[in-house]
DNA sequence: TACTTCGTCTTGAACGTTCAAACCCATGGA
DNA sequence: TCCATGGGTTTGAACGTTCAAGACGAAGTA
C-alpha cells in the first residue's frame, strides 16, 4: 500500500529517462543490452509494476476479457461453465489478461451490457458461450468491430465463417459412445436427445445415428426427444424401452437426461428384463461428465474444457495482438474443434 | 466503436465546463438544478459513459472486486462457488462494481497474485472464500490495509474480529435438519462429518449434537468422521449403521457424504432392515443442496448464496465508500450470519 | 569536409478524468 | 460605499503511461 512505484521512480534510480524504461518493457529490441539489464534490475529491485489504468489511457488496451456468468441455469450442467471459467482465467493470466464477469438475463440485456462495459471498462474482447441461431450478440459485436470468440459453433449457416470459434465435436463424442456400446455387445442402442432445431442437440444425435447405421443397425424409431430435465429423461427412456424391448443401451445428449434414464433402467417396473437378458443390464451414457455423473457412476463424455478455454484465449489474443484488425480477421476466422473423451464408469 | 464520447464533448454541447459535468455526475448537490438537468440531457443524448481508466488514474479507484475461482476441487460441491459467483457478479453490478477473476494453487501463490493484481489492475477490494485457521491471505491483506470481506467466518480465535465477514450458520442448519428428522419419528439420528479441526465441520456437527441432546438422545457414538468423498461417506454410513442397528436417519456434513450414505442405505446388504422396520427406511440429509442432491432426490440444506453474495458486496462497499478506512473498519468490522434452509426431497 | 544514416536515448504532449484553487456575481450587513 | 459571504461555475494541474518527434554522437558515404 505504502509504496506506489512509478516508471519515473525506476527511471531516476536507473539513471535513464521514462521512455527508456518503457522501451525496455515494451520494445526491448531498441535499447542497448547493457541499459536493458540495468533497468530490469531496478524494476525487480523496486518491485515496479506497470499501471494498467495509465497504460490503458494511452493505448486503449485494458487487458481485460469479459465473459458472462449465467444466471442459475439448469444446475446439473452448470458445472461445465464453471470448469470452463476456471480454464479461461488460468489461460488468460498466462497471456497477460484477466477475466471480467458480467451477467445478463437475455440477449437484449446482454447487448446493453456490452455497451456499458465498452464505455466504462473497455474490455479488449469478449468470450461468448451458448451461441445459437441468429445470435444478436454476435452480430452486434461484429458490427461494432469488437473482438470476440465464441465457445460453440455459430450454427446459423451464413454467419458460420464470420468470427473465430472454439467448439467440442459432439457428433464425434456420441459416435465414440455408440461404438463403445457396440463393442460391449449392444446392438439396439437408443438415443435420448433434445427436440430438433438446436445445433448442439442435432449434432450429437447425428453422431449416434451415423455410427449405428455404419454398424448395420437402422436408427429409425430408436430416438426420443425431450426437454432437458431428469424427469423428462426418465419418462422418455421408459417410453423408448417399452416400445422396443430389444433396446439394451442408451446414449444421452446430456447428463440430466442420462440420470433420468438410469432411474428408468433401474426401476422395478423393468425387472422382467432381468429374465430376458440378465447378463446385459441397460447401459446408459451421458454427456458432459458433470459432478452428478461422477457421483452416480454414470459413464459420460467429457469435454476438454481446459483446452477449449486455452484455445479461446489464444484465438482472442491473436486478434488483439496480431496486426490484423477484428474486421480483417473476420474475413478468415480461425476455428478449433476439439474431441470429447469417454469416461467409463459403472453405467456402461 | 466509432464514437468515443468524453466529458469534454458533453461540456461543449451543454455549454458548460468539464468540471461542471463531472460535478453533475459525482456531486450533483453543488450544481444548479437547471444546469444539472441540461447536462444530464446531453449525457443521455450523446450516450456518454465515464471512462473508468481515466477516473482510476485520478481517484485510484478501479471499481473492481477480485475473487479467486478455485481449480476444479471435488466437483460435487463446486457448484456452491459457482452460484455464489453469480450472485456476487449481480450484486456488484448493482453497486457499480465488476468482478475480476484470478486463480491460485495455494495460499502462497494467492498472496503473490495479490501483489500482481494490486500493482497492475488495482482492484478496490477482495472477496476471500474458504478461509481457515491462521489464514495468511487475510493477515497479508490486513497488513497492507487492503479492503476485503471473507465468505466464511475466521475460525481462528484471535483474528475473529479483525475483518468483516459473511457466513452461513451451519450449526443452525444441521439443527433444523435434525429437528425435521425427530419430527418425522426418527430417534437415533447419526451424523457423518469431517475430522475435527475444520471450523465448518465442527460447527455443523455441533448443531446436530445439540438438537439431539435437547430431544433427550445421547449423541455419543452416533457420529463418524471421514474425508469428503462419496466412497468414504458410504463406508462411514455402513459402519455406523452396522454398529448401531437403532439408527434410522443420517445428517451429513456435505452432499458428497450424503450421496455415499444414500448408496449405503439402499444397498442390498441392508435388506434385512426392511423386516425390522419396513415403514421407516433410512433417511439421509445432505448439506449444500448441490445439483447432485437435486438429481438423486436428496433432502439437503440450502445456503442462501445470493443473499450471502449481496452481503459481501454491501460490506465491502461500506468500507470502500464510507468515510471509514479499511484499517478503521478493522477495529469494529461488520458480520453477517445467514440461516440455511431445508429443501425436502425423497430422501428424508 | 559535409552530408546521411543509424542506433540509442530524451523531451514534450496527450489520453480523460477529478482535485484544488480561483473566479464571478449577487446579496446583505456594517 | 466597502467588504465579507456564499452559491455556482471555470481553470490549471496532475494521475502514470506511451506516442511522436527530436537530439546526439558515431559511423559510413559522397
Amino acid at each position: 500500500m505504502a509504496d506506489k512505484v512509478t516508471i519515473a521512480d525506476v527511471a531516476r534510480v536507473a539513471g535513464v529517462s521514462r521512455q527508456t524504461v518503457s522501451n525496455v518493457l515494451n520494445t526491448p529490441e531498441v535499447v542497448r543490452e547493457e541499459t536493458r539489464q540495468r533497468v530490469l534490475d531496478v524494476v525487480g529491485e523496486l518491485g515496479y509494476r506497470v499501471n494498467r489504468a495509465a497504460r490503458q489511457m494511452r493505448t486503449g488496451r485494458s487487458q481485460l476479457i469479459a465473459i458472462r456468468i449465467d444466471p442459475d441455469r439448469d444446475g446439473i450442467n452448470g458445472s461445465v461453465l464453471d470448469r470452463f471459467l476456471h480454464g479461461l482465467t488460468d489461460a488468460a493470466a498466462r497471456s497477460g489478461y484477466r477475466i471480467l464477469l458480467y451477467t445478463a438475463d437475455d440477449d437484449r440485456s446482454e447487448v446493453a451490457t456490452f455497451e456499458d462495459l465498452l464505455g466504462a471498462y473497455e474490455p479488449d474482447g469478449f468470450v461468448l458461450t451458448g451461441t445459437h441461431h441468429r445470435d444478436p450478440r454476435a452480430s452486434w459485436l461484429l458490427d461494432k468491430g469488437v473482438p470476440f470468440v465464441t465457445f460453440g459453433r455459430p450454427w446459423g449457416e451464413e454467419a458460420a465463417a464470420r468470427h473465430p470459434w472454439v467448439d467440442v465435436d459432439g457428433s464425434a463424442g456420441t459416435a465414440v459412445a455408440t461404438r463403445h456400446l457396440l463393442d460391449a455387445g449392444h446392438a439396439r442402442i437408443g438415443f435420448l436427445g433434445w427436440p430438433a432445431g438446436s445445433g448442439v442437440g442435432d449434432d450429437r444425435r447425428e453422431g449416434w445415428a451415423r455410427t449405428l447405421a455404419e454398424a448395420g443397425v437402422d436408427p429409425t424409431g430408436l430416438s426420443r426427444a425431450t426437454s432437458d430435465a431428469v424427469a423428462d429423461g426418465e419418462a422418455a427412456a421408459r417410453d423408448l424401452i417399452d416400445s422396443d424391448p430389444g433396446v439394451t443401451a442408451l446414449v444421452c445428449v446430456s447428463d440430466s437426461l442420462a440420470v433420468g434414464a438410469l432411474h428408468a433402467a433401474r426401476s422395478p417396473g423393468l425387472a422382467w428384463r432381468e429374465d430376458t437378458r440378465p447378463e446385459l443390464p441397460i447401459a446408459v451414457i451421458g454427456f458432459d461428465d458433470t459432478p452428478v455423473a461422477r457421483a452416480v457412476g454414470l459413464t459420460s463424455l467429457s469435454q476438454p474444457l481446459k483446452e477449449a478455454a486455452a484455445s479461446c484465449v489464444t484465438l482472442l489474443a491473436r486478434i488483439l495482438e496480431g496486426t490484423e484488425t477484428a474486421r480483417a480477421s473476420a474475413a478468415s476466422p480461425a476455428h478449433v474443434l476439439l474431441e470429447p473423451s469417454l469416461v467409463v464408469r459403472q453405467s456402461a
